[in-house]
DNA sequence: TATTAATTATACGTATTGTATGATTAAATT
DNA sequence: AATTTAATCATACAATACGTATAATTAATA
């Protein structure tokens, strides 16, 4: 069970780069098991077969990307315990890379999220993956630190989750903003929902 | 021509406050022609004689819901000239309870805005419509006070732009925050982005 | 060699959007 | 009052698309 188990393996990956593209070009409404099948040379029948139904393709796509998106990174950031503000920045920029390696289709994939309950579980489910690094980040920060009131604290966390989101990165990257400005617009706003106040670059 | 333009005007309401019942209580699946016209009592063929697609329907139910949220409020603040800083506050509150008024519909409709280009234009025209304001409110405050650097004006405006989102609203509204917390954290965040910093409350 | 898993072919049922055509009703115009 | 016009409704139809059932085919595995 060697040759096998690859063969499949590559037939999914070349369904999933299918559907990646398909989502990136067309209009949703052009997003078709058909089309996918099409455009990954296979037949509709082996897509059913393998991701169940159109919402399982797109749970297995959100995943797909993710690998790509070189999110393992984070985890090393995590294990090697340095100082949690410098943490804190790799997170954000580990998102922040993460959100722009595909961020049109991150962005549809989301609203589907939004209207498809099968797909937003899925995203809620990252989500809160987040929201608990974050937790962590922040815990080791608080201990090190003087620690805030009880109220500031969900409060603190829950602005950095917003501010790590998708939305947030996708509303500040326009204007040719690139990914370090958008970085650094964030990293400031973090920084001051946890009672850092940078100094004002440049007078 | 006054009872016949009524008596439309009544169908058009009575279609668009079912389209809302329907799009607020079962998965968007369930949201069909059909299911609007029999909720709204009318034919499904009146449906479509009165907002021409499902894309024109939800369109106008972005209005519908717009003047629901009483955001002509808005509008007289900005005609009384008031502190700037005021005139933000009242903005940040005002479409608070904006997003409030429909969180999970404006979610959805949101949702469909990335997949769908039609309803997608809808919402990019007021969105910037949001930012337009904004460049009004903060124009008058950097009059008023210290002007910053040409590169922070854009990235401060995009920032209060971005706090000021549904989706900003949208993550913050959990854990069972209400609209003013919700709203304080969001004020306290925008005033930090043109250069206010707060102080921490309850030390 | 027999078995099992993956792919494909064909066909079907169901649901939904959108359009075409024409009938009906009631308001508005003359 | 007679006519015209606009809004609603009924029926029917075309075009897709999702998902399933059944069976055949192929190639790897036991």
């Amino acid at each position: 069970m060697r040759q096998r188990q690859a063969a499949t393996e590559h037939t999914r990956a070349r369904i999933l780069a299918a559907a990646r593209k398909l989502l990136l070009s067309r209009s949703f409404s052009g997003f078709t098991m058909e089309a996918v099948a099409r455009k990954a040379d296979v037949s509709r029948l082996t897509v059913y077969y393998q991701f169940e139904s159109k919402a399982g393709l797109l749970e297995s796509l959100y995943d797909y990307l993710a690998k790509r998106g070189e999110m393992e990174r984070l985890a090393d950031t995590f294990r090697r315990a340095v100082d949690p503000l410098i943490t804190l920045q790799e997170f954000i920029l580990g998102f922040a890379h993460f959100w722009a390696s595909d961020r049109d289709i991150i962005r549809r994939l989301h609203g589907l999220g939004a209207i498809d309950p099968e797909v937003g579980e899925g995203i809620r489910a990252r989500n809160e993956r987040r929201r608990q690094g974050l937790r962590v980040i922040i815990g080791r920060y608080w201990k090190a630190n003087s620690s805030p009131t009880s109220i500031q604290e969900p409060n603190a966390i829950d602005t950095l989750h917003m501010l790590t989101s998708f939305e947030t990165f996708d509303a500040l990257t326009g204007g040719g903003r690139n990914l370090e400005e958008v970085v650094t617009i964030i990293r400031r706003q973090a920084h001051y929902a946890i009672g850092i106040v940078e100094k004002t670059s440049a007078k």
